[in-house]
DNA sequence: TCCTTTTGTTAAGGATCCTAACTTGGTCCC
DNA sequence: GGGACCAAGTTAGGATCCTTAACAAAAGGA
C-alpha cells in the first residue's frame, strides 16, 4: 500500500506519505524501512523544501529496479520484445522480422530475442522477474492453451506455454494481442483514466479488448472482445409469402453473411475497393486504398467511407452489449483516423443512440508491446513485493 | 467476514466457525457476542452433537429479521412488489395491474404497494431498510437518471428517484430490469455459481443483463447489455459494380436494418408468423404462436424456428463481444425453450465458435422480482452491518 | 464412576499502529 | 548573525486486536 501512494506520487517524504496515506509518522518511518532494507525503495536525495521553512525533508521513491519484466509481441511479420523496468519504463527495445515456420522455431526465437533485448540494456537475466507474451488467438486463463491462432501456424497445440516458460525461466503470461493493445493504451495511450473501455483492433484481422476499472475484461473462457467471429447478419427471413418491401437488396457477401472479420479487416477494404473500381495493379493492401484516398481519389474515398460504416456496426455492437465509455481504433486498418473517424461518427449517429465516444489510437505499432511490459510490470511488482518481503 | 461465513454455513457452533474461518476461538466468541448485542446474530439452539462425543455445542445463525427489504417490478402492465428478510427469503408478495398513466401516479402506486405488502407481512415500515425498484430503461449510476424508458409515459423524466426516495424513506436502487433478472437467476435460478453470465430477456422488447463474479456488470453509463439496440446488419455496399454475388437477397425488414429490438420481439413474432401465412384472426399475440407449434402447426413451427434463428444471432453477439460461460433465456417469448433452443443451438452452431451454453430461465416471471429482492437484501446487509455496529 | 472428547472461557503475550512529546535541522526576520 | 519559528523525523508509551496455551465444563461410553 505504501507502495502503491509512492509510486502515484513519485518521490515523497515520510511526512507527506504519512497524511497522504491516513497511517502516522513512526509506523511510515518503520515501514519504509523495512521496505528500504528489502531493496524496494530508495533515498532519492533531500530536498530544501521549495517553499516551507521547516527541515528538509528526506524523498524516498520506490526503486524501479528492483526487477525487470520483459514484454513480446509475436505478430505474423515481426517479433518484438522490449525490457522496461518495474514501472514500465522500456530500457530496451528490439524487432526483428518473423521468419519462423513452425511453432517450436517461434518459440525459440521469441525466447532468443528477449534475452537479447535483455543483454543489451545491460540487464542479467536473473534480473528479469516476468515476462509477458502476446499473440494472436484465444488463451484459456485454465489450461494456458491457446486457441483460434489462425495466423499462426501451430501456434496453438499445446504444451507451447510449458515450453515458453521452461525457455525463460521467469514468471510468465500468454495473453491475446488485442488485449494486450488495450492494457498498453489504458496504460500509456488513449485510454487513461477510463473506467471502461474497448480497443478494436483493425488489421489483417479483427478484435478487441475491453479494460475494466484498469484490468483486464477476459470473459469466460478468455475469449471477450473477439467480435471477429461476430456473425453478420441478415437475420434469417421467412420462406413464402413476405411482407413487400421496397428496399433494394443488398449484395456483396455480407447478404450471405460470415464473420465479421471478412468485413472489415485489411483484406476487405482491398476486395472492397476493388469491387469499386480501383485498379487491381495498385490496389495491393489496404495502405495503398487510404494513400489514394488520402491523395483525393474518390473512389478510394467512398471505398473508406464503406468501411468506415461498417466499423460503425462494429463499435455499436460493442456499445450495445458493454456500453463502453470509450472505443479505442488501432491496427493497420484501424490507425487511419483521419480518415476514418469522421464518417463513422456520422454513421453511428443513425444506427444507435448509444454511442461512446471514438478516438484512434496514441500508441499506434507499439500498443501490444507496451501493453505486454505493463502487464508484466504489474504482475512483476506484486511478485517482487512477495518474494522480497518474505526474506 | 463472520457474518458471511455463518450466512454461507447456516447455524454453526463458535468452535466450527474458528475451523472455517481461520480465526481463533476466543476471537470468534468476543466478535460474536458482539453481533448477539447488535442484534445481528440469533442463538439458535444447542445441539446433542448427533455424533460427537464431546460437550454439546451452542449454534448460532445470522438473524435474517435484523433488517427487511422491498422488491419492485415496475413492468408495462403488472406493478409487483415484494417483501423479503435479509436471506432474501420473500415474506409477503403482491402485484397489482399497472393502470397509471402518468409517471407520478406509478411513483405513488409504487410506493403504496410497497407499504401494503410490508404490512401485509406483518411488518413496521422502519423495519425496511433498503429497497429496489427494477423498471425498464437505462439507469445512469451517476445521475439517478432514467433513460430510454420507452415504454413507460414520463419514467425518464428526472427527479422521479428523489420522488420515489422521498415516498419511500429507505436506502432506493432503480435498476434496468433486465440486470435485476439476471441477478434474480444468479441468485436463486440458472446462473447459480456461472463465474460469468448474461440473462437475455426476449419479450414485447429485447435486453440483456450481465452478471460477473457476481456482482452486475453495468457498463459506462448503465447501458451494458442494451442489445434491443444492437443494430441489424446488412453492413453498407459499395454503390457501383460489385463482386457477383448468387446468395438470394433476403427480403423483409431485417433487409433494410434496424434495431434488434424490431426483429426478435413478441411484436416481431407475431409479424413473421403472419407473415409466413398464419391467420390474422387467431395470430394476436406471440403465446398463440408458441401454442399454435405446440400444438403442431407447420408454419408456427416455421415461424418459431424462425425466430430461435435469429435469437441465434443475439446470442453470437454476446459470445462475440462477453464470452459468457452461459446465456439464460427468459422473457415472455424466451421462455419457450422447449420450442426455441434446439434450433437456436443448431444455428448457433453455424454461425461461430464460440458457443456458450443456453438454457431457459428457472424464475420465469419473478425473475425481476426476485433479483431486486436480491439487491436489496444484499445492500441491506450491508447497510444493518454499518449502522448497528456503530451503535 | 471415571475417562475421553469436544466446546467454550480465561489468562498471558505479541504484533501492529496510534498519540504525544521531543529532537533535529532548516528558513526567516530583526 | 542569532534567536524565533516551523516542519521532519524519532522515541516512548499505550490501545487494540488477535493469537496461543491452559483450563473448566459438559456430554458419551466403558
Amino acid at each position: 500500500m505504501l507502495l502503491d501512494a509512492l509510486r502515484a506520487a513519485g518521490s515523497t517524504s515520510r511526512a507527506e506519505l504519512a497524511r497522504t496515506t491516513g497511517l502516522s509518522k513512526p509506523t511510515v518511518s518503520t515501514a519504509l524501512a523495512g521496505l528500504e532494507r528489502a531493496g524496494l525503495v530508495r533515498r532519492t536525495g533531500e530536498v530544501s523544501k521549495g517553499q516551507g521553512r521547516g527541515r528538509a525533508a528526506v524523498l524516498y521513491a520506490a526503486d524501479p529496479a528492483a526487477g525487470y519484466v520483459i514484454g513480446v509481441d509475436v505478430g505474423r511479420e515481426w517479433l518484438r520484445a522490449a525490457a522496461a523496468d518495474l514501472d514500465g519504463t522500456v530500457v530496451g527495445r528490439r524487432d526483428t522480422p518473423n521468419t519462423a515456420r513452425t511453432a517450436g522455431a517461434m518459440v525459440r526465437d521469441a525466447a532468443r530475442l528477449a534475452r537479447a533485448v535483455a543483454a543489451e540494456a545491460g540487464l542479467d537475466w536473473s534480473q528479469v522477474v516476468h515476462t509477458v507474451v502476446g499473440s494472436p488467438g484465444v488463451t484459456d486463463p485454465g489450461t494456458h492453451r491457446v486457441r483460434y491462432a489462425v495466423n499462426l501456424p501451430g501456434w496453438g497445440r499445446s504444451g507451447l506455454f510449458d515450453r515458453l516458460h521452461a525457455e525463460l525461466g521467469t514468471g510468465l503470461d500468454v495473453l491475446n494481442d488485442a488485449n494486450l493493445a488495450a492494457l498498453g493504451e489504458y496504460a500509456l495511450g488513449a485510454g487513461q483514466g477510463s473506467r471502461l473501455f474497448a480497443y478494436l483492433w483493425v488489421g489483417t484481422g479483427l478484435g478487441a479488448g475491453v479494460v475494466a476499472d484498469g484490468r483486464l475484461f477476459r470473459g469466460g473462457h478468455g475469449a471477450a472482445g473477439e467480435i471477429g467471429y461476430l456473425p453478420m447478419f441478415p437475420l434469417p427471413q421467412a420462406a413464402g409469402p413476405g411482407p413487400a418491401t421496397g428496399a433494394p437488396a443488398p449484395v456483396g457477401f455480407s447478404a450471405r453473411g460470415g464473420p465479421m472479420e471478412d468485413a472489415v479487416s485489411a483484406d476487405a477494404v482491398v476486395a472492397l475497393a476493388r469491387s469499386m473500381g480501383m485498379p487491381e495493379a495498385t490496389t495491393r493492401t489496404a495502405k495503398d486504398v487510404f494513400a489514394a484516398a488520402r491523395a483525393g481519389d474518390a473512389t478510394a474515398l467512398g471505398a473508406v467511407e464503406c468501411e468506415a460504416a461498417r466499423l460503425a456496426h462494429a463499435v455499436a455492437a460493442l456499445a450495445a452489449v458493454l456500453d463502453p465509455e470509450l472505443v479505442v481504433l488501432g491496427g493497420g486498418v484501424g490507425r487511419n483516423g483521419d480518415l476514418l473517424l469522421a464518417p463513422l461518427r456520422t454513421c453511428l449517429r443513425e444506427l444507435t443512440p448509444l454511442r461512446p465516444r471514438v478516438v484512434t489510437s496514441a500508441l499506434g505499432d507499439d500498443a501490444v508491446l507496451l501493453g505486454a511490459v505493463a502487464r508484466a510490470a504489474e504482475a512483476a511488482r506484486e511478485r517482487v513485493f512477495d518474494t522480497r518481503h518474505d526474506a
